[in-house]
DNA sequence: TTAGGGTTAG
């Protein structure tokens, strides 16, 4: 009974059904996706139109189990049929699935496979839509294939349509990404010539692309361009040239954009916000130059300007990295920090313990996680984690189950990974804590949390060894 | 269009 419990919660690999879904949800899944499996097979010339007569509601898990399907021996039905579904209305793919398809479909291996998909679509004179060119689009973006994404760029016009600023923004993205300038530079002023205008996001783009390969004034001339072609320059894309300043390592020119920045004369449009001064701050702390990161943090104070969590991390990781023995600057800057509003203790707290965990120190990561706890405060997710994992590896089990308890009395556990709670089920296992176990067990069964494959015939191997009668008695009425 | 640090689900 105890160990039949126990294999039901087994990861789905480990069982012969690949699905992460209930018994009912699963079944309704496989009809589905059969059904749309069983129409494209029925047809291998214009699938689309076979498809159209399935009238199956679509769903996530029902695309992902037809391009499972299709995997390995029929990746361009499987394309297409993930293409097809996203064109109908009702359903729209989420950056998941497009994920999801690269991953199944292998199109990063196989780019090929999407110029085989549309060129089987002007050879079957099947139906192509912006839509459908818009999802091709997608999945190049997704895979980061800049050629490719060109090529159906070009296509556009054999199918009676035109590339749109959203078409053109995409693939001068991937350029600009990849590094290559010359070729998003050339695709924006194409945009000129045939009335699409360039928007703040098509010059964002190159102007990061450039900001990327170090060449700064090339950003700085470009962001003078936009302004002239209509498009106020503002404060993401100038903050982009800031960090590319940044990065190229040089501090005093970067101070100079700053101050720039903060100028009146701007009309606000460029104002400095809360991201703009923590890339200034992370360049000086990533230099070892912590004291000037201070100086901009009470800069942005000056200003009305509240530090984010991202802010205090970043500050925190600094103060810890430079201080050897100094606890004192941490609690002033944490003290700081929360005055100015705009990141509370909790999030102070928890970065400290992240980044002392990091630079193992973990008596001091422990001490102030727990004093967090005891004072009320909340952790949040990584630093529970972390700590979480720190004692297994310490093989402190009984000591991780009681701040486990703690955790969850303060309501973060859900943010707690499966892999965590099987290393500390098998820890307590084999180091004998029955009571213990038990518990944990009880509370994974309730949340039907799935135990990593790797660890469970240990767990269950452990269980029989231990032969521990009132455990399996307790277990087995869960 | 703008970020960071682990996982999960879709």
């Amino acid at each position: 009974m105890l160990l039949h419990l126990i294999s039901r919660r087994v990861s789905p690999s480990f069982r012969s059904q690949p699905s992460k879904l209930s018994a009912l949800r699963f079944s309704t899944t496989v009809s589905a996706a059969e059904r749309l499996y069983d129409h494209l097979q029925g047809c291998k010339n214009n699938p689309e139109k076979e498809l159209a007569s399935a009238k199956v509601k679509l769903d996530a898990s029902t695309i992902n189990e037809v391009i499972k399907r299709c995997s390995p021996n029929q990746f361009q039905l499987g394309l297409r049929f993930f293409i097809w579904a996203g064109t109908q209305s009702g359903h729209r793919h989420s950056p998941y699935m497009y994920s999801k398809a690269c991953e199944f479909l292998e199109i990063r291996a196989n780019p090929d496979l999407i110029k085989d998909v549309v060129e089987a679509y002007g050879k079957e004179e099947c139906f192509v839509s912006i839509k459908t060119m818009r999802i091709v689009l997608s999945l190049c973006n997704q895979a980061k294939l800049a050629d490719e994404a060109l090529w159906v760029l070009r296509k556009y016009p054999d199918f009676g349509l035109s590339a749109d600023t959203i078409a053109y923004n995409l693939v001068i993205r991937l350029f600009a990404d990849k590094g290559d300038l010359s070729m998003a530079e050339t695709l924006m002023k194409e945009m000129d010539c045939i009335d699409l205008c360039p928007d703040v996001m098509t010059y964002t783009s190159v102007i990061n692309g450039f900001c990327n390969a170090g060449k700064i004034d090339e950003a700085w001339n470009l962001s003078k361009a936009m302004s002239k072609h209509g498009c106020v320059l503002n404060t993401v894309t100038f903050s982009r040239i800031l960090e590319g300043v940044c990065k190229s390592g040089d501090m005093e020119r970067a101070l100079e954009f700053l101050g720039e920045m903060e100028k009146e004369d701007g009309g606000g449009f460029i104002s400095p916000n809360a991201v703009t001064y923590t890339l200034v701050i992370q360049a000086f702390c990533e230099k070892k130059r912590v004291q000037e990161a201070l100086m901009i943090l009470d800069r942005m104070g000056d200003r009305g300007c509240l530090p984010n969590r991202v802010t205090a991390s970043v500050l925190i990781q600094g103060v810890v990295e430079e201080n050897d023995e100094d606890v004192m600057d941490l609690s002033k800057l944490i003290d700081k920090l929360v005055k100015l509003g705009g990141v509370s203790l909790s999030e102070c707290f928890s970065s400290a313990t992240v980044s002392l965990i990091r630079l193992k120190k973990w008596e001091e990561a422990e001490k102030i996680f727990r004093l967090m706890l005891v004072q009320g405060n909340r952790p949040d997710g990584l630093a529970c984690s972390l700590v979480l994992r720190e004692l297994c590896s310490l093989e402190r089990y009984q000591d991780c189950f009681f701040l486990y308890e703690e955790i969850e009395k303060a309501n973060v556990i859900s943010t707690i990974d499966s892999d965590i709670h099987s290393v500390l089920l098998l820890g307590l296992c084999e180091h004998g804590c029955s009571w213990e176990a038990t518990k944990l067990a009880k509370w994974m069964l309730d949340k039907k949390m799935r135990l990593n494959v790797s660890h469970v015939k240990r767990i269950i191997q452990a269980l029989k060894k231990t032969g521990d009668e009132d455990l399996m008695r307790r277990l087995s009425t869960i």
